[in-house]
This record gives C-alpha cells, structure tokens and sequence, in this order.
DNA sequence: CCAGCAATCCGCCAAT
DNA sequence: TAATTGGCGGATTGCT
C-alpha cells in the first residue's frame, strides 16, 4: 500500500466479464483485458474482478493458430456489473437461451453491457436493442440495420450510450466505448490514469466521426502542425481564446485550421474546446474543494451559469450533483 | 431564462 | 487535371 489510495465510491464498477462465443477476437478481446485486466491500483486506479467467460467455457480458436483456453462458463457473469461482448461470430443462428437469459438477467439487475464491433449482432438477436440508437463498425451497418430493422444505426459515431447499453464501432471505438464506461461510473481521474498507462488519448467522445482521416502522414513539412495547438489548448483552458487566434497559432488560417481539425479530431474547434473545459472541471469536481464558480473560471467559463450550460448538455446532470456522486465517504 | 449581439461553422467558389 | 487553400456569406451556435 501507499499513500495514493483513493475512494471509488459512486455507482460501483467492480466486477466485469468480457463474454465470448466460439471465435475469439484477439484485438478487441484484447481491449476488455488491457482496461479492465490489469491490476494498477498502485497508481491509485481501480482495480476490477475481470474474468472471460463463454458457454461451456474450453479452448477456443483464434486468428494465426492460436487457441485461447476460456477459464469460466457463463455462471461467472452472473455477478458482473458489466459485460463486455467483444464480437461475435455466429451471426445467422439465433443466440442460444442461456446466453439470452445471463444478459437478460444482467440488464435487470442493473448492469450494463458493452458491445465491440459485430457484438452489436447478439445483442440485437437477444432482443436487447429494440428501440434503441445503436451503432457499428461501419461495413456492418447496412447489414444490421436490414437484418433488425427495428434499430436506429447511426454508424457515423465512435459509440452510443443508450442507458445501459453500449454498442461500439469496430476496433480501436472499443476503447472509447470501455473509457466512457470507467469515466461514467468511476471519473475522469480514473478513465485518464488508463488512458495514460495505455498511452492512448484519454477521450474521444462518443459522436465523434467513424471515420477520422490521419491514415497517411502529412509527407514532408509538418506532419500534425495541430499536435502543439491542441496540446496548448489542453494547458491554457483557464483562458479564453479564439478560434481565430488558435488558427494563427497553427500558422493557417482560419478556414484551413478548422477542415485539417475536422480531419483530425472529428469535431469542430469550439466543440472539442468546450468538451476539454467540461472534462477538465469534472476532475476538478471529483478532486478539489473549489467551488462551482471558481472551477468554472479555471476551467475558462465565464460564469458558472455558463459551466452549468454546457456541463448540464454534455452529461445530462449538473455539477453540484457531478461531485455528489464522486463525494467521498 | 431570455434577448441581442458576436463568434463560429460550412458550402461554395476562385486561385494556386 | 487533380488537389489544396483560403475568402465570403449566411445559417447556426454561443456568450454576456
């Protein structure tokens, strides 16, 4: 033990199984394991009880050869707080009904349920969506949406919260899906110390393009001129700034400085701007003692009428109830 | 919470 | 010719 011990209290996220059918995906199994498998509690993270589980447990084949042998039956996620569907491979048969009874059970006691990529595909056959905004790696879509045409695909977003459930597009969306999760239940402190330990950026928010353009690097001069604007925004949110002056910084103007963002990031300036300033007071609510109007300005609102505003729109409940949640006990 | 004003965003187009 | 840039205007969004 040492001094860093902190109190994660809120809603509870502790026991977590990551649910898989007879094909293993090493990549996005591997996104469940990396955030949700790795004991860091001496950074003062959270550690969880994570465990894989499939029916009838036993080896199963992966990709190149490999065989994964899965230690626990679905028993094992009778008490998890969150189940993780990874993928999922057989799509033509209807799921079997243990497996429909053990998501079932788990959305009714409170839950929640986490789908990768194709994971969306089980859900969907148990019954779990109708009604819902839903989305999926975007080959998948056209298929999903024919197939249960009683969902909502939006396949232009990185992940969708629809209550307790969380559908994500293919891959490396999982990690976001996985981030929000932790960020939801637990806090921005946590959801940034994993993000950090994985070296991966602590947010991307849920609508936020599928479809982000860096694939190639700018080639000679300048391969992101954007990495230190955004990386000066992240230490200046106490301030108020211009797009305009921003765009200057990056030496662009203006117009070029907000389509290479777009490309970028997925959003707009002001957008990401505002969502910087709204993450960075929800951990100065879940640490601090500040008040609500002195982290409004630290976190370059002009007011607390202004922090409430955007706080209030981005997660749906206000800052005073936000550090509630995070009190400690 | 609203009104009035400013900043931002986005499609279009001309210029490189 | 194709691709990129950046300026402009009007609709939208955000701030005081």
């Amino acid at each position: 033990m040492n001094a860093m011990v902190r109190v994660y209290p809120a809603k509870m996220l502790r026991d977590v199984v990551a649910l898989v059918d007879e094909r293993i995906h090493p990549f996005e199994l591997g996104v469940a394991c990396e955030i949700f498998g790795i004991d860091r509690s001496e950074e003062g993270l959270p550690r969880f009880d994570f465990a894989v589980c499939s029916e009838g447990a036993g080896p199963l084949p992966a990709a190149g050869g490999m065989v994964v042998q899965i230690g626990h039956g679905l028993e094992r996620a009778a008490s998890a707080d969150l189940i993780v569907i990874p993928a999922w491979h057989t799509r033509d048969e209807p799921p079997s009904p243990a497996i429909v009874r053990v998501l079932r059970e788990a959305l009714e006691r409170g839950a929640r349920v986490v789908s990768e990529c194709t994971g969306v595909f089980l859900l969907a056959a148990a019954g779990l969506l109708t009604g819902r905004r839903v989305t999926a790696h975007w080959r998948d879509a056209d298929r999903l949406a024919r197939r249960f045409p009683e969902l909502t695909v939006e396949c232009d977003r990185l992940y969708i919260a629809d209550g307790q459930i969380i559908t994500s597009a293919g891959t490396s969306a999982g990690i976001d899906a996985c981030l929000y999760i932790v960020r939801d239940e637990l806090g921005v402190a946590a959801a940034n110390g994993i993000a950090r330990r994985m070296v991966v950026p602590p947010h991307r928010h849920g609508g936020q393009a599928q479809y982000v353009e860096t694939p190639v690097p700018r080639s000679e001069r300048g391969t992101d001129d954007l990495a230190p604007v955004l990386a000066w925004i992240q230490g200046n949110l106490h301030r108020t700034m211009s797009v305009a002056s921003l765009a200057e910084q990056a030496h662009m103007s203006a117009r070029t400085f907000a389509r290479r963002f777009g490309e970028a990031t997925g959003t707009t300036p002001n957008q990401w701007l505002v969502r910087q300033r709204v993450l960075l007071a929800q951990s100065l609510l879940e640490e601090g003692d500040l008040d609500v109007e002195q982290i409004a300005h630290r976190c370059g609102f002009g007011s607390a009428d202004v922090l409430r505003h955007h706080f209030v729109r981005q997660l749906g409940t206000s800052p005073t109830a936000y550090r509630r949640t995070f009190a400690a006990t």
